[in-house]
DNA sequence: CCCTTCCGGTGAAATATTTCACAATTACTC
DNA sequence: GAGTAATTGTGAAATATTTCACCGGAAGGG
């Protein structure tokens, strides 16, 4: 196994954006990138950056920087984002249709197996190419057969619960949660919550601050 | 002005955990609750959230605890909650739909004004009550006239950086960015950047870990 | 009214994170 | 090929955050 120290999670944070970074200066053809230069798209201090990317085990060169690919490959592999992990998607509504149709999924790693709804109305509608809105009931086969690792949860706060009971006996390793709400769930599912609420509040305790 | 210290980022995103409790047990008809009794909902040491609160100059009780309806109070000041703020939301894709459809706007005290997109097909949308949907080209008047003072980015990531340039120039204050790019404004603007995919790349890291 | 128990306030210790400082290494120039 | 400038790797110092320890006040019970 590497040598990979456990990173901070505000460590993890920054690594994903060095890595769109990167793959933007792929994009432009770079092959070369000092952390002086990722600090200045990061808005970050280099030592910052070669501090984060040290705990990686970087090899970087004085005087030329960091080979882009190799780097990117680096965090790509810290993150475990070259596996291809199957999730499923249950509540379809609006956001459940912009995170459906988002390129998140390919650049993480994922693939998008299945989606859920409760909404007789919704259920088989196309979800996105060859993936059809199943019925909340299929949940279990589905998961089993599809062989999925992670569920993402965009129903209201009051089935929040309910459906990451139903994930969890299906035999999910993770939840990404968009509810506002806190989800209980054994101690070895990983569970990260992601309420929108938090950007807004946090938006406006910055704003006081800055008056 | 109040004694509140500088709240950390961290103890900001457990604060409005804190609240959501607070509001659950305000609707239970609770009058009162301990710090271990929150750290029980929020899964954390009740030693944490006391030092949290302490932070805000709190008022418990021994033996009794908080008053619920008196700690949701000084959590929504730090905040700034019970000002209402007026914003704007650009790119009324499904993204943005989830968004205007929220109620994550009445509870952090935003006025979402108006909605802009660049599509005809698109414009003149209801996106909410009384709210149809205006061209971009409307942007610098409405603004002006709304007295908004937050932009909300839910264009695709090649316009980010344009849709805030626009937001500045018509003289917001705060920008809630879900492009995943990072976008520059003048330093006196907060920036508050919300990619959706640093969830997903989270998860699949602490995936790893767990396995 | 006094004793006991529970629980918040709060300084201090422990831990984690960020920043600094600088030696080591490489490329470039002449 | 030697000198110089640039840039990483990395331990150590500085700073921030979390956890601990315990004081003191309030409620409840006799």
């Amino acid at each position: 196994m590497s040598n990979l120290k456990k990173l901070s999670r505000a460590s993890v944070v920054r690594l994903e954006l060095y890595l769109e970074v990167l793959e933007q200066l792929q994009k432009d053809g770079r092959t070369h990138v000092t952390s002086a230069e990722i600090g200045e798209y990061a808005g970050l201090a280099p030592v910052k950056i070669r501090q984060d990317l040290f705990g990686l085990g970087t090899d970087g060169k004085p005087r030329v920087g960091y080979d882009v690919s190799d780097l990117a490959r680096l965090i790509r592999n810290a993150f475990d984002m070259d596996r291809t992990k199957s999730a499923c998607l249950v509540g379809f509504g609006n956001l459940g249709r912009a995170l459906a149709g988002s390129i998140i999924w390919s650049k993480a790693g994922f693939r998008l197996a299945a989606v859920f709804d409760r909404d007789p109305d919704v259920i088989g509608l196309e979800a996105l190419d060859n993936v059809r809105v199943k019925s909340i009931n299929e949940i279990f086969g589905v998961i089993k057969s599809e062989e999925i690792e992670t569920g993402i949860i965009t129903v209201p706060a009051s089935a929040a619960q309910d459906t990451a009971n139903h994930l969890v006996n299906a035999g999910v390793r993770s939840i990404w949660n968009f509810a506002p709400v806190k989800i209980s769930a054994p101690e070895n599912i990983v569970v990260e919550n992601q309420s929108l609420a938090w950007g807004l509040i946090t938006l406006s305790y910055r704003m006081k601050l800055a008056t």
